[in-house]
DNA sequence: ATCGTTAATGTGATCGATCACATTAAGGTC
DNA sequence: GACCTTAATGTGATCGATCACATTAACGAT
C-alpha cells in the first residue's frame, strides 16, 4: 500500500493525475542556464534568467471566473464572516478548477508579516539540538508558520552575524534560538532594531535566569545520586563551557558538591563528542575518581570505553551518570543511568512561548532514570 | 563584526552579571494580543493585528537621501555593470545610514523567484539526516538562497502531502528529499506541476537508479567483509522497506550472498532504532548466525546489546557490522566495523545538483572500517 | 555636422495580494 | 416613509521591489 494511485486523488491537493499528460521529465532540474548563449559572461551574472511556464492563477483569475470582485475572492481566502454561502463555494470551485495557490510573497508584502518564524542553530547533528528543531518546525507549520534554519557553523562571531542576518533579512517574525550560546545571545541582544526570541536551552523555557536553574536543577539530581550512593571522589566530564547548557551543568554539580560538604573534584572539558569523552574521560579516571557525571551520554560513551581500555569494570569500579537520556543510552554497556530531557517538548513550549507570549509553560520536570552504569562505590567507606 | 560592542564582555559563565539593568524583558515578546477590545471576538479572528512601528526604508527612501532615482538604487542592489562609482558609492552610503534591508517579498513578488530551497524530510533527530539538513542548509544560503524545512511526522501519506504543499505553497524553487522513502518519491512524480527536486539518499546522488547502486555497493562490501573472514551463516539486521536506503542495503546484502553461493540466511527488520535493533537482534541470534550485517549503527548498538545478554562474545562468537559510520560508533564496545557515509557532503552535492544541474558529481565512495566487532568465526570450518 | 553606440540614469508599469473606503440592498424601528 | 444598521460586495490605492522602456550625455567614426 505504498503510494495507492489511480483511484482517488486522496485528500489532498497535491497529486491530481492529470488525465493525459504528456511524458515529461519526472524532475525537471531546476531550469537552470537556459542553453548557454554562445559568448558573453556578465561579471556578476544573475540567475540564467528563468523562463515563466505558464504562470499561476491569481485572485483576479478567480475572481473572473467567479463572477465576483477580486477583493470577495480575497475575503474567502481570509474567510470574512459577511459572505453568502453560495458566493463563498462558487470562489472555491473557481480556486479548485484553476489550482490556485495564494501568493505569499504578495501577501507578506502588504501586510508586513513573513509569518516565518527563523531557527538559529549553531549544532551539527546532534540528537537534541535536532529534535527539537524538527518539533519547532511541526509546530510552527500547525500554526501556519514557515520554519527557515540557518546555522551558524563555528562558534565564531562572522558566522553568528552571517546567520542571524540572514534571518533578519528573511523578516522573520520571531527567532528560536538552539543550542544557545552567550555569543549568541549576547548578538541578539545587541541588535539595534527588535526582533522577538526565545532559547531552546534544551529544557524550554525562555528567561535565562530561570533555565539556568532547570539545568543547574537537573545536573544537581544527577550528582546527588552518586553522592547518596555512597561516592566521595566524584569527577564531572564537562561540555564546552561556551555553551549555556555545558556551564549550567557544571555550576549544578559544583553547587550540589558543596552543598553536601565533599572536596574539589577533578573536572575536565570536553566538546559533547563521544571522541573527547573517550579521550577526556581517560585523563579524568588517572586522576582517581569511583564516579563521573558526564554532561551528555555521548561524552559518557567514550568515558565507558576509557574505562574498559583502563581494565576498569563499570558499575563495579566506577559509576557513570550521563545526561539527556538519548534513544541509545539504554544499548549501552552497561545501560546508561542519566537525566532525561525532552527535547521535542521543549521545542515545541519554545514556539509557544514565541508565538503566544503566553508565560512560561511550566517545564517538564528532568527526571533521573536508573540504569546499569551506577552503584556503591567498591570499598565503601560507609558513615 | 556586526555588534562587536567594545572592550570583552566576559567569555566563559553563563550568567552575565548584567550590571544594572532594568528588569524588562530582553528580548520583546512578539507583539501578540494588543490589548483585546472588550467585547466583540471575531469567529474567525485574524492574528490580533500587528502594530506596524516606524516601518523600514525602502529604495525610494534610499533613493531620496542619495538624490538618485529609485531604479538607481535597484541597480546598485543588482550590482549593474553601468553604474558610476560615485553614485554608487553614495547609495550604498544612504543604505548605511538608512539601515536599509531589502524587502524580500516584494523582490520575489515581481520576480517570481523565491530564492527559497525546501527539505522534505521524514526523520526526526537522526544523526545522518540531521547532518545532511545542516550542510544543506549552510551550502544554500553560501548561494543566497534560504532554506526552509518541512518535516512529515508519520510515514502516512496525509502527513506527507501536507510537507510537500507547505513547501509548494512557499513557492520553494527546488526540493531537496533527505532520507528518501518511495511513497515520497512517488508523490512528488505525481505532482500536476513541476517542482526541481533532488534526493539525499544519504549517497548524494540524484537518479533513483544509480543512488540504489551506491548503497547496494555498499551493502555488499560489508557483507563481503563477513564472508570472507569465514562466515558463512550471516544474519541482516535489515532496516524499514519502506525507506529507499533500507531497501537497497537489503538487496545488496542478498546480491553479495548469492553472488558468493551462500545459503538463504535469517532476516529481520527493526526500524533504525536500537530498541529495534535489541529487539530484533535478540531474535535473529535465536536463529543461530556468526555474523550480522546491521543496516545501521544504532541498531547494530542494539544487536551489541542483546549479544551481550544472550552471553555471546563479540567478536568471539559473533561478528557485527554497521552501517553509517556515526561518531559513536568507534566507541561502542567493542568499537563498531561499519561503513561510513559522509552525509554531510552528500547533502552539498544534492543541493548543487539540484542548484546547477550539473551531472551528478561523482559520488565519495563509501568504505568500510574496520574495527573490533568483527572477527573470523569461533569453530571456523574453513574452506 | 550627423549618426550610431554605449554609459549612466530616470519614468512608469507591474507582480498579487490586502487594506481603506465606498456602495447597494435588505430589514427594523418609530 | 424616512432613517439607521447590518450583510454582502465592489473600487481603487498600496506594499517595495524589478522590468521594460525611455532619455541624456559623451565619444568616435564618417
Amino acid at each position: 500500500m505504498t503510494a495507492d494511485a489511480e483511484p482517488t486523488p486522496a485528500a489532498v491537493p497535491a497529486s491530481t493525475p492529470a488525465a493525459a499528460a504528456p511524458p515529461a521529465a519526472a524532475h525537471p532540474p531546476a531550469a537552470p542556464a537556459a542553453a548557454a548563449p554562445p559568448a558573453a559572461a556578465p561579471p556578476t551574472a544573475p540567475p540564467p534568467a528563468a523562463r515563466r511556464p505558464p504562470r499561476a492563477a491569481s485572485v483576479f483569475d478567480v475572481a473572473k471566473l467567479a463572477g465576483v470582485s477580486h477583493q470577495t475572492v480575497s475575503r474567502v481566502l481570509n474567510d470574512h464572516p459577511s459572505l453568502r454561502p453560495t458566493t463563498r463555494q462558487r470562489v472555491l470551485d473557481a480556486m479548485r478548477e484553476l489550482d490556485y495557490r495564494p501568493n505569499l510573497a504578495a501577501r507578506a508584502l502588504v501586510t508586513s508579516r513573513s509569518r516565518i518564524v527563523g531557527i538559529l542553530s549553531t549544532a551539527g547533528g546532534e540528537y537534541g539540538p535536532s529534535s527539537s528543531i524538527a518539533a519547532v518546525e511541526t509546530a510552527a507549520r500547525g500554526r501556519g508558520y514557515s520554519v527557515s534554519i540557518a546555522n551558524a557553523d563555528g562558534l565564531d562571531q562572522a558566522s553568528i552575524d552571517e546567520a542571524l542576518n540572514h534571518l533578519v533579512a528573511l523578516a522573520a517574525e520571531g527567532i528560536v534560538v538552539i543550542a544557545p550560546q552567550p555569543k549568541v545571545l549576547d548578538t541578539l541582544a545587541k541588535l539595534t532594531f527588535s526582533v522577538p526570541y526565545v532559547t531552546v536551552q534544551t529544557l524550554g523555557t525562555t528567561d535565562e535566569s530561570e533555565t539556568a536553574l532547570d539545568q543547574l536543577h537537573a545536573a544537581r539530581l544527577a550528582t546527588a545520586h552518586l553522592a547518596e550512593l555512597g561516592h566521595t571522589r566524584i569527577g564531572h566530564l564537562a561540555g564546552p563551557q561556551d555553551w549555556i547548557d555545558a556551564s549550567s551543568r557544571l555550576a549544578g554539580f559544583q553547587q550540589e558538591l558543596a552543598a553536601r560538604g565533599l572536596p574539589e573534584a577533578p573536572i575536565v572539558t570536553g566538546d559533547w563528542s563521544s571522541e573527547s569523552g573517550y579521550r577526556e574521560g581517560a585523563a579524568l579516571l588517572a586522576q582517581g575518581v569511583t564516579a563521573v557525571f558526564s554532561a551528555n551520554d555521548q561524552m559518557a560513551l567514550g568515558l565507558l570505553h576509557a574505562a574498559h581500555d583502563a581494565g576498569l569494570r563499570v558499575p563495579d569500579d566506577l559509576s557513570v551518570v550521563g545526561f539527556d537520556d538519548t534513544p541509545e543510552a539504554r544499548h549501552y554497556l552497561p545501560a546508561l543511568t542519566t537525566v532525561r530531557q525532552d527535547f521535542a517538548e521543549a521545542g515545541r513550549r519554545a514556539l509557544d512561548l514565541l508565538l503566544d507570549d503566553r508565560d512560561a509553560a511550566p517545564s517538564v520536570d528532568p527526571v533521573l532514570v536508573l540504569r546499569e552504569s551506577t552503584a556503591a562505590p567498591a570499598s565503601t567507606p560507609d558513615a
